[in-house]
DNA sequence: ATGTTC
């Protein structure tokens, strides 16, 4: 099934629909997608498109299947997805959150200038790298006893602030306050368990990253003096996930979940979209697991943050009690929210995967300082383009189930990335702009090279111009450490 | 994304 321009409706500027018209066999609602004439070019060169109309065959979907101006082809579902269900009986679905539970991305401020640190950025690039492991199957200095773990499982970020790793107020400043209540450690296998006991503290490999940035540019001063920014600013930006656990999570229950769908009556044009009723046996297991392997994640940010510390305080003095956390989003989780879909408010299994939430002003789990001014957004670039903040809007709770894009989105298979791109000559050209690379492998910077993305800045424009978030400021990178 | 095919 290849789609065509002719059979995708323009609703608006930069809304697109694919009508229930197209396959009404088993579309139950339309597909809708959000970009830019540009981007939407792009988007339909790839399977994104058919596995987002694949989307909307969902027993009990809602609304619509969405993608962001991000996306491409993912396993069953497109990264750079939303898909809600009807709460309880609706379909959940591992393919819909993706491998890597709770991938997210926070952003650390420090009080330190672009001017002060630049000096420093050789050594501060090494002392990063050197603490933070990083690259595929890497371990940690940290060695999870079984116990420890299931304290990890259930209590998330709570974990690394009880023993010490973390400070308190970083709680109040992650989505959910890094702990999913639902989570019950005892439905990780002791396989994900043991995959993940030495990787809390790293940050994998592929487009993970632990990066220094500045502001660059505010575009909004009232969300960018709430939040804490301020022009010429040094701030630290981590994107990592549930690494090796969470992935033998999702493969675990996916296998469970696809053995179980015929006994609920299930069909789906994909075995990659393999689902469960949410209130299932099968589906309430997927689900409590997955809150677990997104605890683990929270905490593995949290102590990742706590290594950027201690190299930061190695390389600026130790009485810097620096790098405040600003804000941390999943955007690889399902979660259980209120939502209308024509005029009618109801509890809803929201999918997410590669697209952030970005709940407006008011919201009453926002931290109060960020009460007036929407949760934070946080969108990384490719290696060595800017990335952005933005605020969450009313707007996107009406268009999108309160969500937004997650990144520049890839444009190029890592295969044929690694085709293109000459590593060497690439990380020289970033060090002539004054971008420091630390990354494990020449395979990894080929991999995740710009011109292996869409341009960040077309698809932050989309999501102002939609009014789903709002621009707040622009960083510009300084030190990329890659695995 | 991922001890990149237990």
């Amino acid at each position: 099934m290849k789609i065509q321009k002719e059979h995708i409706n323009k609703i608006k500027d930069y809304l697109w629909e694919i009508p229930t018209s197209f396959r009404p066999q088993y579309m139950n609602v339309p597909a809708r997608i959000l970009a830019s004439e540009t981007l939407l070019d792009e988007i339909m060169e790839d399977r994104s498109l058919a596995q987002l109309v694949n989307v909307a065959s969902l027993p009990g979907i809602q609304g619509a299947s969405m993608v962001m101006p991000d996306v491409h082809e993912g396993y069953g579902f497109p990264i750079g997805g939303v898909a809600a269900t009807s709460y309880p009986k609706g379909a959940i679905s591992p393919g819909g959150i993706g491998y890597d539970i709770n991938c997210g991305v926070r952003l650390l401020l420090s009080s330190l200038n672009r001017e002060t640190v630049q000096e420093s950025l050789g050594v501060l690039s090494r002392e990063l790298y050197n603490h933070i492991p990083s690259g595929m199957g890497k371990g940690g200095s940290i060695l999870l006893s079984s116990r420890k773990m299931h304290e990890v499982l259930r209590n998330g970020a709570e974990w690394a602030v009880s023993q010490g790793y973390a400070k308190a107020e970083d709680l109040r400043f992650i989505e959910s306050n890094g702990k999913l209540e639902m989570a019950d450690p005892r439905l990780v296998s002791e396989r994900a368990k043991q995959r993940g006991k030495d990787q809390l503290g790293t940050i994998g490999s592929g487009n993970h990253f632990v990066e220094v940035d500045y502001i660059d540019e505010i575009y909004n001063t009232n969300i960018a003096t709430a939040y804490g920014l301020e022009c010429g600013q040094v701030v630290l930006l981590i994107h990592t996930g549930s690494r090796g656990l969470g992935h033998q999570v999702a493969t675990d229950h996916i296998k469970i979940i696809m053995g179980a769908m015929e006994k609920y009556g299930i069909n789906v044009p994909d075995r990659e979209l393999a689902c469960v009723p949410f209130d299932s046996e099968e589906g309430q297991n997927y689900f409590r697991a997955m809150c677990a392997a997104a605890n683990f994640a929270w905490c593995n940010r949290e102590l990742i943050s706590w290594e950027a510390r201690t190299a930061w305080a190695k390389v600026f003095g130790s009485e810097v009690d620096d790098l405040h956390l600003m804000y941390d989003v999943a955007h690889n989780i399902a979660k259980l929210e209120e939502h209308s879909v024509e005029g009618k408010s109801s509890l809803m299994i929201v999918h997410r995967k590669g697209a952030t939430r970005a709940f407006g002003p008011g919201f009453p789990e926002l931290p109060e300082k960020y009460l007036k001014a929407g949760q934070p957004v946080i969108i990384p670039g490719s290696m060595g383009t800017c990335s952005y903040v933005l605020a969450g809007t009313a707007r996107s709770m009406e268009i999108t189930f309160g969500s937004c894009c997650h990144g520049a989105g890839r444009r190029l298979s890592r295969t044929a990335a690694k085709k293109q791109v000459n590593a060497p000559v690439l990380k020289e050209e970033l060090r002539s702009r004054g971008i420091y690379v630390e990354a494990g492998s020449f395979k990894g910077i080929a991999e995740e090279a710009p011109v292996a993305y869409k341009d960040i800045n077309e698809v932050v424009e989309t999501v102002h111009a939609s009014g789903i978030a709002t621009k707040v400021a622009k960083l510009k990178p300084m030190v990329v450490v890659k695995g």
